[in-house]
DNA sequence: TGACTATTTGGCTATATTGCCAAATAGTCA
DNA sequence: TGACTATTTGGCAATATAGCCAAATAGTCA
């Protein structure tokens, strides 16, 4: 039952775990803007360059972007942008969940 | 920049972070059908079913799915249906990055 | 109450992730 | 070539996750 789409469930769990990060998430909402260099992102996100750096090749080993090189930058870009419609979604659940909890609150 | 949407940020990456796993994936697949309780699903998927429980928890915790406990035993089932329209997406990641695979090897 | 079933929780180990620093690599330009 | 900038990689410590077993909790039923 479980072990016949185990397989294909892996490469989704892959897809979603590659998003499931706060900076990578802001990187991705950027880069539905404009595509940016390495240092354009480090420059908003403000960690260190490194981290930066490992951040996009997660996104791009996940087939979320892609890496264009141009002298001695490299600029990254979104390559599935419908990506961005699981945001609606995410909201959804997000806004449901404070809903409940205000309910708890008040039923206190 | 980053700062003033981290906290939001993190929200998302949370629900994405919960579904982030084949076996959550495959208990939210599920529970579209139709409501399971743990047994049910501890049986499908065939691991532990205290790992299974906690999963379910991963899952509440997020706002993906409700519990409802009747006689002994415990029902789940999805809060959020919209999650499901995530996959579609998802696929085109993975067909695409299957081309481009494919593509690659053609190229050598 | 006692035996039983269903579920959750605690404890544990193995493994993965994050983010920093330092160092390596790649490209530019004088 | 040498100095410089941009990016990636390796190594490390801190933290989180997954799954198992054992034990605790909750409900049923005779």
């Amino acid at each position: 039952m479980y072990q016949q789409r185990k397989g294909h469930l892996e490469a989704r769990a892959a897809v979603l775990k590659a998003m499931a990060h706060p900076t990578r998430l802001f990187i991705i909402e950027t880069l539905e803007k404009k595509e940016c260099c390495v240092c354009d992102l480090t420059e908003m996100v403000g960690v260190d360059v490194s981290t930066v750096s490992k951040h996009l090749s997660v996104l791009k080993q996940a087939g979320i972007v892609i890496d264009d090189k141009r002298g001695n930058q490299v600029f990254y870009s979104l390559r599935v942008p419908c990506i961005l419609k699981f945001f609606g979604c995410i909201e959804t659940v997000l806004e449901d969940r404070a809903k409940q909890h205000a309910q708890l609150v008040e039923g206190l």
